[in-house]
RNA sequence: GGCGCUAUCGUCUAGGGGUUAGGACGUGAGAUUCUCAAUCUUAAAACACGGGUUCGAUUCCCGUUAGCGCUACCA
């Protein structure tokens, strides 16, 4: 089967609802069909399955859409944007816009004889199954409506008896192959007759009309799209095994070749229970809003139950990903996810990115986490060289209260080396704003309180310290440099004899409200030239009459 | 209850009838540093259990156990 196929390039598929936001398991499931699909030079298509009309919503399509173009994952074939064109010749690729279609295949297999009305009410099937458990045997359905008589039939017709409509399978084995697991065989007596179409009103209130549209159901749909978009490989989560005898059956009534699958196991959560917002992020836009850069993420994920063939390599873009990664490869045991493996591959990405890139991403978390404080970001972008260098040459010229070119330079500089001061202690960018907040200030009351810096204040020498520290700080005019800090240290230390932690942690406790944090070299520097740029933030000598004076 | 899937360090995994069972994250220790982070070095850490098959099984087969999924006229 294998052999046959490397002759046409596979067509794999992303079959997602937009019931939803984008969940990582979803997204592994995506990003496995677009490298198998990449590596074979085969054709990706996404598909939206929107049958369930109640629970899907176009918002979740559009976020669904955003996420995987995020994540660098991007289809040969599928739906516009609403109103835009599809692109692909096997459309339409979303299934509320195949109803038809489907209709058209039902009346098919009922005038072969293939399917049949099935007039039990969800009563009795419920009786059915309990009595079934009662015994030990497979719940499955009894097939007595398979072969009704036709006076019955219409009779029922006539009383406006609701009815579903299902195929009729040989009571023998299913079986399939799936690349992940091997061989799978479902024996005969287990897979009930597949419902195809469901009674309009769900149950015994409604009318089923193949003609109108009776709704049908995932399996039968999900059979015929894939059939008629011409899927050689379904690889999807293994929550659909049990669902695939099913689907075979269907393949089959219609004579239609079984394509290859491919089950992909669950990602669960480190309670070894199913990954849900329980365990935090699960969504690949809060992924994205916290900071996490796609290339970690995806990377991430492709390595959440496979492996590259060496063993040993761990880091990869998914373009170096395509041409290595095999479905062979893949594990078929569920995995538990790992934030702290995630968060180290971040950090990986964040370190090899380029900075203007990270600076963007980062001013962003600043204006979402502290707009109090960083008031000036929020509309950097439209102070760009390129906006002032229009506004200045436009005629009559406009009058903005623009920062000069100058200012830009110099405060786009202060940022930077706030991010390569805090970068290196951050696995996402949404820390950021948290971690460098003493910059901007901080409350030397609630730093007095805390108890850690409590104890390290109580000490003599502390005292001693930090009144030589006030003192020196306060005869010194103008901003502090790391020279004249270094200096006093040593002064200090020979004033009072003490050096080490019982030297830095109290100063650098007045001087941030933490005992530890980044190198004084950098920090004070960040601290003088903002303040001296404008910037709301307190000069050392503020922090040391604020701190100490209380 | 039924059907199905799964089982190598705490986690993700490599491996495969004879190996010192490899790598990564995390953890411990050390170096560096005023501290924290980063970085470097280093250590500890695994073949679920019981039967076969075999000269030899962690590897192959069968059970047991455990976990998970499905068990709908949801998707």
């Amino acid at each position: 089967m294998l052999v046959a196929m490397t002759n046409t390039p596979p067509r794999v598929r992303f079959a997602p609802s937009p019931t939803g936001l984008l969940h990582v398991g979803n997204a592994r499931t995506a990003l496995y069909n677009w490298l198998f699909a990449r590596r074979a030079g085969g054709q990706f298509i996404l598909r939206i399955e929107d049958t369930d009309l109640e629970r899907s919503e176009t918002r979740y399509e559009t976020q669904l859409i955003e996420d995987l173009n995020w994540l660098g994952i991007h289809w040969d074939e599928g739906p516009g944007a609403p109103g835009e064109p599809e692109t692909g010749n096997y459309g339409p690729y979303r299934q509320s816009e195949r109803l038809a279609i489907y209709a058209k295949h039902t009346e098919r297999l009922m005038a072969e004889g293939k399917a049949y009305r099935c007039f039990c009410t969800l009563d009795d099937l419920e009786a059915e199954r309990l009595l079934a458990a009662a015994q030990h045997r497979p719940q499955i359905y009894s097939g007595r409506c398979r072969s009704l008589d036709a006076d019955t039939i219409n009779r029922n017709l006539a009383a406006g008896m609701p009815y579903a409509i299902r195929l009729g399978i040989e009571d023998r084995p299913l079986c399939f192959h799936d690349i992940v697991r091997g061989p799978v065989e479902f024996a005969a007596g287990t897979v009930s007759d597949p419902v195809l179409v469901r009674s309009a009103a769900g149950g015994s209130a409604g009318l089923s009309k193949i003609e109108g549209g009776g709704i049908p159901v995932y399996n039968y749909v999900v059979t015929i799209d894939d059939a008629l978009m011409g899927i050689t490989h379904v690889i999807r989560g293994d929550d659909h095994i049990s669902n695939t005898p099913k689907q075979v059956a269907i393949y089959q009534a219609f004579g239609w070749a079984v394509p290859e699958f491919a089950h992909l196991s669950t990602i669960l959560g480190a309670d070894r229970e199913r990954l849900s917002k329980r365990h935090g992020a699960t969504s690949i836009s809060t992924f994205r809003q916290m900071g996490y850069l796609p290339e970690a993420l995806a990377n991430y994920l492709a390595l959440l139950g496979w492996g590259a063939e060496d063993g040993k390599t761990e880091t990869f873009t998914i373009a170096e990903l395509a041409p290595i990664f095999s479905l062979e490869r893949v594990t078929p045991s569920p995995a538990i996810f790992d934030f702290d493996k995630l968060n180290w591959l971040n950090r990986h990405y964040i370190k090899q990115a380029d900075p203007d890139r990270i600076a963007k991403l980062a001013e962003r978390q600043f204006c979402l986490h502290r707009p109090d404080v960083f008031p000036l970001w929020s509309s950097s972008e439209l102070y760009t060289a390129e906006t002032i260098d229009l506004l200045e040459h436009l005629d009559p010229p406009i009058h903005l209260d623009l920062p000069s070119r100058e200012m830009i330079a110099e405060r786009r500089a202060w940022f930077l080396s706030l991010l390569a001061l805090f970068l290196p202690s951050v696995d996402h960018l949404d820390q950021l704003p948290i971690k460098s907040s003493f910059i901007f200030g901080f409350d030397p009351d609630a730093s007095h309180a805390d108890a850690e810096n409590a104890a390290i204040l109580a000490a003599d020498s502390a005292r001693s310290v930090l009144s030589e520290f006030a003192s020196r700080v306060r005869a010194h005019a103008g901003p502090v440099t790391p020279e004249d800090f270094k200096t006093w240290i040593n002064e200090i230390k020979a004033a009072t004899g003490v050096k080490g932690k019982e030297l830095f942690h109290p100063i650098r406790i007045a001087l941030t409200g933490a005992h530890s944090g980044p190198e004084f070299d950098r920090v004070i520097p960040l601290i003088e030239e903002g303040a001296a740029m404008g910037l709301a933030i307190p000069t050392v000598h503020d922090r040391i009459e604020q701190f100490v004076g209380v």
